[in-house]
RNA sequence: UGGGGUAUCGCCAAGCGGUAAGGCAACGGAUUCUGAUUCCGUCAUGCGUAGGUUCGAAUCCUACUACCCUAGCCA
């Protein structure tokens, strides 16, 4: 975990820095993540992983991974093995891998001694009782007619409560504060409720289980974690996770919770509830369909960790909402790939060349470099012959203005080969084009004298008799804005196009990442291969170039 | 309508009383065997608004305004 970057300053570190001054929790720096097993973490998960991990480790601390399973009706197994996977993925090492449940049992007796204290107690008030008694945002509550039963009683109903002799819903556990707090969290929340289902960690020992605000600062404190940290939503159960802590007294210096704005991106939706539906209603393949904003999506879009990681530090960490534009993430995949990616030749919606005055039956060996920016990466060899594919991007039948690429009449190189000038244009019955005729220049051999000579377009291509086919997919974002600037499925999310590719591409494993100039980058896609005689691409990011018309 | 937050360039974001960092985007220009990359340059007399304190204010004070969160036996 030594490469990962824990340089940049946020105010969280100013609190830290603070707290270290004051010996507040000596020289220890603990910090956790704690999400619940509903779901797949998604970017926005990535922000706080790395927040918690790289606070962490630039003050020589240790982070927990946390699971806050106290809702067993929501969690599921599966979920953990994908959090776990995608946390290492990112780069990180959690100190310990903990379970929430795993408290349940001094949970329990914190709750008896909160009882025992005269701080909480047993109520039979429904949820809409409850609701009614809790008052609203301008009004103050009223004070459930149970709240004064005695010590004893609360202690034995509680008892009950625990051995399951009530259902659902019938009895709540809550702690006494105060009904006319204008914090609606603090008017005696419930602590705990009944719920008869199985725990995948504790079967069914438990049918009460504690709620997140009393649950939530308790593992913390157990664990001894000395910054807790949140998202905004939860500045307003400050008081209450203080307030626990403060009743329960078993903690001297209790953890300090910090909140900070979690992140929303463009282009994005980040709500697990909607991204679960979106996988259930099949609108997407899965939880790692490209396109998703989840960390299993963008690994299988052949982003990479350290580039989220780069992007994680690149948005800083404030507590002003804040939505960042997708461009900033691709940008960061852009610096990152191109350092450590070979450039390969792949023309999309090709177009036939025909090099009319080049033997028929000659092949000649192309050198070309593996990376321009990385001499280091070497060189590989790539056959030419007469009949070539070009990307039907590269060839204007009547040019636009300042097209310098290749049409009738127009010289250009084609990198690492010679020089063509197109002479004509095959076309069939129905005018559709099926190939260029060029004559190619034997003097501008790349790496020879005659090759020196400038020319304005410089296009690559690929040999026919030995292309590979291939399939691209381009992703595009799979949720748009519309006029009202609100987020919805785009329609032409997944488009598919065709291509050739050089012959090495052939080979290419399940993951590999590449790029093709001007064109973007690609990853192999995971499920090609067996079975599948074309390669399949994932396109990863658009690079946003080409010629561009200028308005006059 | 109570309480809790937040307002600095198109988007993030530093700044903590001494005269507005940085990144993304955008726009110029240079180099280029791919219009990519790389490289240079431009981009807030201005910090939600209005007052005040001060030699000096994005930073302190006052009053407004806008937006976000909050009335689950979810987390």
């Amino acid at each position: 975990m030594s490469e990962v970057n824990a340089s940049n300053n946020n105010f969280i570190h100013s609190i830290i820095d603070e707290d270290l001054k004051n010996q507040k929790y000596g020289d220890k720096i603990l910090t956790r993540f704690p999400p619940e097993p509903n779901g797949y973490l998604h970017i926005g998960h990535a922000k706080s992983i790395c927040l918690n991990f790289t606070t962490a480790i630039k003050y020589g601390g240790k982070c927990n991974l946390r699971y806050d399973d106290t809702n067993p009706e929501k969690e599921d197994m599966e979920y953990v093995r994908a959090i776990e996977e995608d946390v290492r993925w990112l780069g990180f090492q959690w100190d310990k891998r903990l379970w929430a449940s795993d408290y349940f049992d001094e949970m329990y007796d914190c709750a008896v001694t909160l009882i025992k204290k005269g701080l909480a107690f047993v109520c039979d008030l429904n949820a809409d009782e409850m609701r009614e008694y809790r008052g609203t945002l301008t009004e103050p509550g009223k004070e459930s007619p149970y709240r004064n039963r005695s010590i004893e009683e609360n202690l034995h109903l509680f008892e009950e409560m625990k051995e399951g002799k009530y259902a659902d819903g019938e009895k709540v556990l809550r702690a006494k504060i105060d009904m006319a707090s204008p914090n609606i969290n603090m008017r005696d929340p419930v602590v705990y409720r009944i719920v008869h289902a199985e725990h995948h960690n504790t079967g069914d020992k438990w049918c009460i289980y504690p709620m997140y605000d009393y649950a939530h600062p308790l593992e913390d404190a157990i664990e001894g974690i000395t910054h807790s940290i949140c998202t905004l939503e939860f500045e307003d159960h400050r008081p209450l996770y203080e307030w626990f802590l403060e009743a329960i007294g078993k903690w001297p210096t209790p953890p300090q919770q910090i909140e900070f704005a979690r992140l929303n991106l463009t282009n994005t939706v980040m709500s697990k509830r909607y991204l679960k539906k979106m996988v259930e209603d099949g609108t997407v393949d899965g939880w790692d369909d490209p396109r998703m904003p989840t960390i299993a999506g963008i690994r299988r879009r052949g982003y990479t960790p350290e580039a989220v990681r780069d992007f994680c530090e690149r948005i800083g960490v404030a507590k002003a909402n804040s939505t960042v534009d997708v461009s900033l993430l691709e940008s960061c995949v852009r610096d990152d790939l191109k350092l450590r990616v070979v450039n390969r030749n792949v023309v999309e919606n090709p177009i036939k060349v025909v090099i009319t005055n080049y033997p028929e039956g000659m092949t000649e060996e192309m050198e070309i470099e593996n990376n321009r920016e990385l001499p280091e990466m070497g060189t590989r060899k790539v056959p030419f012959s007469r009949e070539l594919w070009i990307d039907g991007d590269d060839f204007m039948e009547v040019p636009a203005r300042k097209y310098f690429r290749l049409f009738p009449g127009n010289e250009v190189r084609f990198r690492g080969a010679y020089f063509l000038t197109c002479n004509d244009v095959i076309k069939d019955e129905e005018g559709n084009i099926t190939e260029l005729h060029c004559t190619y220049d034997p003097e501008t051999r790349s790496g020879t004298e005659g090759a020196n000579r400038k020319v304005k377009g410089t296009i690559h291509w690929v040999e026919a008799s030995t292309a590979v086919k291939v399939r691209i997919r381009n992703y595009d974002y799979l949720m748009i804005e519309d006029e009202n600037g609100e987020n919805r499925i785009n329609p032409d999310s997944l488009e598919d196009t065709w291509g050739y590719a050089e012959p090495a591409l052939g080979k290419a494993q399940p993951g590999e990442r590449f790029q093709f100039f001007r064109k973007g980058y690609y990853i192999t896609d995971i499920l090609s291969g067996e079975g599948v005689n074309e390669k399949v691409f994932n396109k990863i990011v658009g690079l946003k170039s080409g010629f561009k018309v200028k308005k006059p």
